[in-house]
DNA sequence: TCTAAATTGTACCAATCGGTAAAAGCTAAG
DNA sequence: CTTAGCTTTTACCGATTGGTACAATTTAGA
């Protein structure tokens, strides 16, 4: 091992801050505390400060779901049935059944949107397309693809906010459930 | 007129700044400078600060949300039908059609929400016990008028998050004739 | 018009904010 | 063992944070 941390290991931990606390609430406090790492080893990691440190988090959430998730719905070899159910499960494991919140929805709606919109709209269009691709690949018109995929999305970032809102996991699961019934096909 | 400036005057553009920047993102610089008061004026109507201000624009939208739409879900000499179409159209024109944001489902995205927990709480179950009801005076099961109520809050959720996310208005209007056509009875 | 209360402006507070500089410590290759 | 370069620690910066105290002002009722 050449360096004790690495800037890779920090990335998932800053990545929870960021996630609970939102982009204002992640303070560098919370950041060095966390890490267990001062202020001055946060800055030579990551030398654009707080700002590269969130453009870090989503670069590597966007690499997490293109290697788990968007592959899986774009590749030829597997069946589409398969991959949108592998899609599910995932998604559902990785939210932790609405226990745990999307970041990238939760930068979306304050005006961190404005600092990160790029990376924010690539994460919602990658992931969108990929679900196309599936979905016509299971047989369906683009069109009815397209609007089947967008309401696919809607209903998992809905799902996050709603079950947080109402304190209940028990609603990110039946939306899994429900998405299992309408995207697979009979 | 009494005063010039009545704590009820201020509440609601409070209420932009706590919906555009979060609560964190809220500062009192801000609020001071878009309400135009001081913040000893400030302090005056809400002795208890940033917390009280929040608090008291939570208690306004459920206000606005009860007398706009809960009402009407739920009167009896209102059809069922004509109710929840003017539902959609309300919330449609509430949040601007995707380019507003709803501040209750933000609020519940990052660690503000332990601090208004039961609000939150309690605005969404309003929401979706008021839903149930129309959809029961509509016929429906009470078990399916509960899966569609709580879809429907998903996809009005989901909606706002996603539409933020890519910047489109669109997103949030098909929604809202989605709903129009899985809500009334054909 | 006088007075008491409601309202506002000014000045201030300690704490924390994001960020910087540079010395000190450590690691691995030569 | 030396050395060069990565990494961490420590101390610090000015600006801003949420919040307070209180005097000055405005308002409404008598």
């Amino acid at each position: 091992m050449r360096t004790v941390t690495e800037r890779a290991d920090v990335v998932p931990v800053v990545a929870e801050v960021f996630r609970e606390h939102g982009y204002d609430g992640a303070t560098l406090a919370r950041l060095s505390a966390v890490t267990g790492l001062g202020r001055g080893s946060l800055y030579h990691f990551f030398p654009g400060g707080k700002a590269e440190m969130a453009a870090a988090v989503l670069d590597h959430i966007d690499q997490w779901f293109e290697d788990e998730i968007f592959a899986l719905l774009r590749a030829e070899e597997i069946d589409a049935d398969t991959g949108l159910r592998r899609m599910i499960e995932r998604v559902d494991d990785y939210f932790r059944s609405g226990g745990r919140v999307c970041l990238v929805g939760a930068f979306a709606l304050t005006d961190s949107r404005d600092r990160f919109a790029a990376r924010i709209q690539g994460y919602f269009s990658a992931w969108e397309e990929a679900l196309v691709a599936a979905l016509i690949r299971q047989g369906r018109q683009r069109a009815e693809a397209k609007a089947v995929a967008e309401e696919t999305l809607i209903a998992i970032q809905g799902a996050l906010v709603f079950a947080r809102g109402v304190d209940d996991a028990g609603v990110f699961q039946r939306t899994c459930e429900r998405l299992a019934t309408r995207l697979l096909r009979p």
